[in-house]
RNA sequence: UGGGAGGUCGUCUAACGGUAGGACGGCGGACUCUGGAUCCGCUGGUGGAGGUUCGAGUCCUCCCCUCCCAGCCA
């Protein structure tokens, strides 16, 4: 190791379990230049679940009511008043935890934390600090860059349930704070990553992922903009080969650009920071989105000690499998660890990865079917009534073009009028070639104005059957050529792009009707042996 | 940040998915020519990267930028 730093302490913080290092710089050293610096990232992620009502009481959970008109006596913090444990929240964070790949803690038990704010009526908010709900987990997740793709995984620490603050509203003119409650109470699931980021780049694309998973098992609607989902970054940079340098803490970050940006910002920050001979202090962070850049949260400034401590007012959580609930009497209020693995439905990843194989599909268009809710649905289920037509084909006209004239009629996938059934024997008719790529995308655009009339039944109506017949092709280049000498010594010289000129005239000249493909072909012939 | 609308020569405006044209400007020239006139010629463009297609300004994906509306900033 070597010696630019000192370690001069360890610690773990009794309070918060994380540990501490303290360095000595020493300021002489070349070796400040001649090694790379590394950043490491590590995510903590507040999501919102989306049960009807909160954690502990039966308050309406929802965004955009009007003000504190969502609020239980329990959620205002009233003398007497107990939390009841909603079985719906524990479930949807059992199910994000198999979905994350946790093992989930049969005994999980809850802790007060307590601050003082004012949208906090109780003072002290109720987490899981000593037993989370599960540990250890880990997500696959894709970096794309332009043409390649770059699979990672990253290591979940832990999942935690805990309770969301309410909301301050802070009028500068005035100087006062006004207070909605209706979010206070609302059920987190908070998140926790190993480091295992390198950048901004590699954490917005694993919170992309995650965001993707969590909707596709609809335990948090991700909705960044409306605070359902919240990140949090701790950044620190070190030399490569020497240990863990001194981390920041990002909050505020509430949307995908802004974990990139902020976590690029912040890394840069630290950089020159010691490159100058400063220290990183540990501190709080926010991102300011106007200026780009992360500033210190003055709230933050004072360390505060949160003197946790067990809930006196909850029980230990106690879950099951399979095999334990077979010793339970009362099966009222019980989870089955068991039970809800089997509701797990296919994850984003697993989709792509099955798709992938079982079509020969590229990767690309892989992602495009899965981002797109339903086109997965609609693919499998063309290809299901019309098994011997090309996926690929298939999966390109879905892209390319389905999804371009429901883009142009504001229509989703959904209320696609277009049957699976005739969209699989449209895609015949062009996998046979008896009619073109052009006029398969006119014959959909009539199949959007008359979704009772088959695909074929269109073609035989408007006479838009192909003509690949060589002799019948043969005589309309020679025509176009006669007509357009100056097309062909321009071709002559060596201009390409009047092949395909010549070629459009004749495609026209044809009624779009001739095989592009051979006329193209025959056209060269001509051209070259004339 | 989200939703909506956009992005074609310097400017404005066209192009069933089929040779990116026109107007204004600019430059040059002509008109037995000093007119702020007229005519002719030239100049110059599809925001970027991939993809689909025989062929892309046009269709698909991602990114960039502008405008409108709304939010966010314990």
């Amino acid at each position: 190791m070597a010696a630019s730093m000192q370690k001069i302490s360890s610690h773990i913080c009794q309070l918060c379990k994380r540990r501490y290092l303290t360095f000595k710089h020493k300021r002489s050293s070349s070796n400040l230049k001649s090694k790379p610096w590394k950043s490491v990232v590590g995510l903590e992620i507040h999501a919102q679940i989306n049960t009807e009502s909160k954690l502990f009481s039966g308050a309406e959970n929802k965004f955009g009511g009007p003000t504190n008109t969502q609020v239980s006596l329990f959620d205002a913090a009233f003398p007497g008043t107990l939390p009841v444990l909603n079985k719906g929240c524990v479930e949807a964070g059992v199910l994000t935890a198999l979905a994350l790949r946790c093992t989930v803690n049969k005994v999980s038990k809850f802790d007060r934390k307590h601050y003082f704010y004012a949208d906090l009526p109780a003072g002290y908010q109720i987490t899981q600090q000593r037993q989370p709900l599960a540990v250890k987990g880990h997500v696959d997740y894709c970096i794309s860059d332009k043409n390649s793709f770059e699979t990672k995984t990253a290591n979940i620490t832990q999942i935690q349930l805990e309770q969301d603050s309410g909301k301050s509203l802070h009028d500068e003119k005035d100087r006062i704070s006004l207070i909605d409650l209706n979010r206070c109470g609302t059920g987190l699931m908070e998140i926790v990553t190993e480091p295992d980021f390198s950048d901004g780049t590699d954490a917005s694309a694993f919170v992309k992922e995650l965001q993707k998973i969590l909707q596709t098992i609809k335990t948090c609607d991700c909705k960044m903009e409306e605070g359902s989902l919240r990140v949090d970054a701790n950044i620190s940079v070190h030399k490569l080969g020497e240990p863990l340098g001194i981390r920041t803490e990002v909050k505020n970050l509430n949307s995908i650009k802004s974990v990139s940006k902020a976590i690029s910002f912040e890394v840069k920050r630290q950089i020159e920071l010691l490159e100058n001979g400063g220290i990183v202090e540990n501190e709080t962070r926010s991102f300011d989105t106007e200026i780009d850049e992360t500033v210190p949260m003055r709230d933050k400034e004072v360390k505060t000690d949160y003197r946790f401590m067990p809930e006196p007012n909850l029980p230990p959580l106690h879950l099951f499998d399979s095999e334990s609930v077979k010793t339970v009497s009362s099966k009222m209020s019980v989870i089955n660890i068991d039970d809800i693995q089997q509701k797990l439905p296919p994850l984003p990843e697993d989709t792509r990865k099955r798709l992938e194989q079982q079509y020969s599909l590229k990767r690309r268009d892989v992602a495009v079917l899965v981002d797109n809710s339903g086109l997965v649905d609609y693919f499998e289920d063309v290809m299901r009534l019309s098994p011997t037509t090309s996926a690929k084909l298939v999966s390109n006209f879905i892209i390319n073009q389905l999804l371009g004239v429901l883009n142009d009629r504001k229509l989703t996938i959904y209320k696609c009028p277009v049957k699976t059934e005739d969209f699989g024997k449209l895609i015949d008719l062009l996998h046979t070639e008896e009619i073109s790529y052009s006029t398969s995308c006119k014959v959909l655009d009539e199949m959007f104005e008359h979704p009772n009339i088959a695909p074929k039944d269109i073609v035989d109506q408007k006479d838009w059957r192909q003509i690949s017949d060589t002799q019948i092709l043969t005589n309309i280049c020679e025509k176009v050529l006669e007509e357009h000498p100056k097309l062909i010594s321009k071709y002559r010289k060596g201009k390409l792009k009047y092949l395909h000129t010549l070629v459009n005239k004749a495609v026209i000249d044809s009624n779009n009707k001739a095989n592009p493909r051979i006329l193209k072909q025959i056209m060269e012939d001509l051209l070259d042996n004339k």
